[in-house]
DNA sequence: CAGGATATAGGTAGTTGTACCTATATCTAA
DNA sequence: TTAGATATAGGTACAACTACCTATATCCTG
């Protein structure tokens, strides 16, 4: 019996997850939740061998959930089912030791594909992805495993990651700069570094990113 | 036998949402799509009675959709189910017509309790907000029923919203000024207009209130 | 028809952001 | 241990945004 293990905050999906697995005979849902925060605790009461993880949670937001499930245990298989159809997040996850990564349109068919395959300890990337993007995503990811975490897309430092949430939350350099308690024209150093980096040319572009990677919350 | 149709763009919860009710008897799911530009048609083929809609699906953003089905035929009832908990969403959606709003972490319990509320020609809104905002909002409805299409919340002209979306899509204002065949001093004007309405002070609050609003996509 | 909202655009100021430059201390990886 | 990245911060210049002001023409609604 190969136990799963559900981390995603719509309480419905997460009961049409567990009809769709629990018909495929093998498969049992020992458990589940839907705050990001509480993932770790759960998985080390309940041992599954894999989690479905949605990686836009409340409490624990993007990359940080799969790198925490990891430093935990590495045997726990990792299947990301996000909303996102986004390179740079396929590729952010599956460096971080996530083995497979499909989006909420897919089909059953290919959850349950994915689950097989990741059983098997292969990888699995939602087909919704080209053809080309998934082998240059599964060469990186032989290569750089084990290494530091890095992207070759996008690769901002923590601090700039810090300096983008802040100015994605809405605050200025000068507020920025207070808050951090370094002075604006660090900030702003940052903020071109940053800019730079991604590839935008302003604010907008800045606070779009962010919102794509997660740093930041859209209440 | 009372006939639901199901529009998602999530596959995955769109099956869980037919289990879901299919187990409650009474209930029939007829239909469904994963397409927003789909909708009208299949509710012309197939006459649900209810529309369990998902408001931000991909190539029919936000209010649209819900304006589209009632323009269509004023008895299909709507229910909205969707992960934005946001007062100003189900404003707009009461507003121009859905007779209930849910959040997709809410719970399946609460799923069936909106439907069967709904099919007795009743409004329902999910738990998930406050009391004062649930009345606040059932009342504003009754009395803006009919009424031009407006929110008391937010209150954008047409060529604001475009400026908005062009704003947030990363243009300056000189830009968005050349692309509308206007002057920079008018685009400035329009910009001040909807901080003031937006109640944000900064290029970073007009571009997440866009991405709320589904005004740009986040690519 | 009068009042209100919309869309247009100009004046003026001050603030903030964008874009280069230099420089130092620290840390990490080759 | 040396090269590179990171985090810090200052100089200078210009572009862009924020925030007030006024004004006109249009269109819609009561």
């Amino acid at each position: 019996m190969y136990n799963l293990f559900i981390a995603d905050d719509h309480t419905v999906l997460r009961n049409g997850l567990k009809r769709i697995i629990e018909e495929n005979a093998g498969y049992k849902i020992i458990g589940e939740t839907g705050d990001g925060l509480e993932i770790v605790h759960q998985l080390r009461k309940l041992r599954p061998d894999m989690i479905i993880l949605d990686i836009s949670m409340p409490g624990l937001r993007g990359i940080e959930a799969v790198n925490k499930i990891r430093k935990f245990n590495k045997k726990i298989k990792i299947l990301i089912l996000t909303m996102h159809k986004n390179d740079e997040y396929v590729y952010e996850c599956l460096v971080n030791g996530a083995q497979g990564y499909l989006l909420k349109d897919d089909a059953d068919t290919e959850l349950i594909a994915a689950i097989k395959e990741i059983e098997k300890n292969k990888i699995y990337i939602s087909s919704s992805f080209s053809s080309e993007v998934i082998s240059k995503l599964v060469q990186h990811r032989s290569k750089e495993r084990g290494k530091k975490q890095r992207s070759v897309f996008k690769d901002l430092s923590p601090r700039e990651r810090e300096v983008l949430k802040l100015i994605a939350e809405g605050n200025q350099n000068k507020k920025v700069a207070r808050k951090l308690g370094i002075s604006v024209r660090t900030v702003e150093h940052h903020r071109l570094s940053i800019m730079r980096k991604l590839n935008v040319s302003n604010t907008a572009g800045l606070v779009k990113y962010a919102i794509k990677a997660g740093l930041v919350e859209l209440t």
